[in-house]
RNA sequence: UGCAUUGCCCUCUAGU
């Protein structure tokens, strides 16, 4: 079951979700009964090809089929609502679960938040942390980041610092993704110089910047018309052994277009 | 017994 599971996750994750998909009724034909896993992974399947209502139809027939579906799927179906943009059918399923002895947990509340936060409903999404924290479900790092992130999106970025401050006190580290964002939020007000600071503060932390971490500066030197610099720290993070996927080359060959450097976009391109 | 499933950060384009 085990190992099933796997090979249809794998599936999923390669795009292959049609294959997954063959490969699950076929089990189930030839009388599989699918666990949990297995039917969030199907579920989030759904979701990532934009058949939530799918994925939702599923959920329904394994409730009544008293499957039991535990709060990984109402998760990851909540999760699938946010992104399409269907917050408010999210929360029903919400409050529908908390009324049926399912426990949300902190993954539940983050995603919300997040689903929110992107759908500007920052004062519904600190309610939802305020709500967490009095129901003694902790943040975590990720919830955190959230809010940061917003926060930074938003130009508030002494805002986002608070945040920080107080997830350092609640004993919770800040992680690449915190600084990322923070990275970003300065390269919004063109703060370049800033973000070098938080860039180059992560590394004396021992957070290692990873490609978005880059791809973060570049953009922020490429829109401050310092194409130069955007270059070497393309070259830099080569340098660094992490491999340039396409958001650098996008954020380094648009920089270098914008700039009238059209051969040495070229160049890039070739690579 | 162990192992598999859910949440956070970046570009461009198009749409609105």
């Amino acid at each position: 079951a085990v190992t099933f599971s796997s090979l249809i996750n794998g599936l999923c994750f390669e795009d292959k979700f049609a294959r997954a998909m063959e490969f699950f009724d076929e089990m189930v034909a030839s009388g599989y009964q699918p666990n949990l896993h297995t039917y969030n992974t199907i579920i989030k399947g759904f979701c990532k090809i934009g058949k939530t209502n799918v994925a939702v139809g599923l959920l329904k027939k394994m409730d009544r089929a008293g499957g039991r579906p535990d709060v990984v799927i109402y998760n990851t179906i909540i999760d699938g609502l946010c992104k399409d943009r269907l917050v408010n059918e999210a929360l029903d399923i919400f409050y529908e679960i908390k009324g049926k002895g399912v426990r949300p947990d902190v993954f539940t509340y983050s995603i919300l938040m997040h689903g929110l936060c992107n759908s500007d409903q920052k004062e519904e999404a600190s309610a939802l942390f305020n709500e967490m924290m009095s129901l003694n479900i902790m943040p975590d790092v990720v919830t955190f980041n959230i809010l940061v992130d917003k926060l930074c999106k938003e130009g508030m970025l002494s805002e986002a610092q608070g945040i920080i401050k107080i997830m350092i006190e609640k004993g919770v580290e800040p992680n690449y993704a915190t600084y990322n964002s923070l990275m970003n939020g300065y390269c919004l007000q063109n703060k370049v110089f800033e973000a070098r600071m938080v860039f180059d503060a992560m590394i004396t932390k021992g957070s290692k910047p990873n490609v978005v971490s880059y791809n973060i500066l570049i953009n922020g030197y490429c829109k401050a018309q310092r194409i130069d610099e955007a270059r070497e720290l393309f070259d830099e993070m080569r340098f660094q052994g992490l491999i340039p996927n396409i958001f650098n080359y996008n954020t380094l060959i648009s920089g270098l277009c914008q700039a009238g450097r059209h051969c040495e976009a070229k160049e890039l391109f070739k690579d």
